[in-house]
DNA sequence: CGCATTCACTTAACATGTTAAGTATTTCCG
DNA sequence: CGGAAATACTTAACATGTTAAGTGAATGCG
């Protein structure tokens, strides 16, 4: 907002543009961070309204769709570190939404269930889940909501191999 | 909606499938929070490294760029919410990264900006996320990443005006 | 077999997201 | 002027993100 050109007596007046960069509110990351959260703002109320996160409906319908997974398994496909999911099992466990049984080949592996009650909890979210979806559809556009969901896939893709060199390049 | 004919007997069978809706994973949340994290994977190490968090460099960079703010301005610029802006300012301000004080005229207002140690330490990460962002955009496309900036941008448009009518269609 | 290693999770610790409530200041208005 | 309402934060409380460490069970292998 200040364009001020360089003073070299910045004495009195708090430093700035001192580090230059692109423009902040266009970086990418910010970018789908706002996209994202203006997403997120139209389902909340709507989640809020049966007690239900957004993570917590993410592991719902994860589990609606695959009957039975491991915690791992889950984890992946709803997207969750370990640690936040350990925690939303505990919980989503004590309000009876979902079971869970140790396996019996692998003690250590355990599989979650939905419940009961979770699936009449998911009938009673998903019609104004699945309307809230349509308007977005509508006006942003199908088609062009494809093509977004394409593009987003393929940067998803284009960054995934870079995670495992950390060990080789790690020569600082 | 449900395309299941009901099913009186499901006692033993862990329940699955009741309750239709699109493909989980392929939801413009998931793909978007996906997308971002992909992003974010690329920054974090070299954020980590000088003991930044994603959301302390974002502050740090709207206030290199704006002198100095107001904190709710502050809070609109690095997209964060009041409390977490108070928590992550309150530390900052203890590493001595930036400097508040009162506005004379209104006491209730803190002027923040970026101190010179703020200034210095943004300097020197400042090469390796702009090594790392040219990165990305060499990775994805130029052309292909102004795209989707624009996209994103209009989808956040585009629901952007939503959020006041709560009050009003709130009749349940 | 025995034991180090790996594996599947869970706990812990700290930082942020999210909503609600609290505090101090200022403004509006009778 | 004076008190209700609005404003600019801050605190509180709970849930999740993120990394590291812990725990118990399986595996690999000498």
């Amino acid at each position: 907002m200040v364009k001020r050109p360089a003073d070299p007596t910045n004495a009195s007046a708090p430093t700035a543009r001192h580090v230059p960069m692109r423009d902040f509110s266009r970086s990418l990351p910010m970018s789908l961070l706002r996209a994202r959260e203006a997403v997120m703002r139209q389902f909340r109320p709507a989640l809020r309204e049966h007690g239900l996160t957004e993570q917590q409906w993410r592991i719902l319908r994860a589990l609606a769709a695959i009957e039975a997974a491991e915690v791992t398994e889950l984890a992946r496909t709803a997207f969750l570190l370990g640690p936040s999911l350990s925690r939303i099992l505990r919980d989503l466990e004590a309000r009876n939404l979902i079971e869970r049984k140790t396996a019996k080949a692998d003690q250590r592996r355990s599989m979650v269930s939905i419940s009961k009650e979770g699936v009449k909890l998911m009938a009673s979210v998903a019609p104004s889940s699945e309307a809230i979806y349509a308007e977005i559809t509508q006006r942003f556009g199908a088609r062009k909501l494809v093509e977004l969901q394409e593009m987003l896939g393929e940067l998803e893709l284009c960054l995934a191999s870079t995670e495992a060199r950390e060990e080789i390049t790690d020569d600082a």
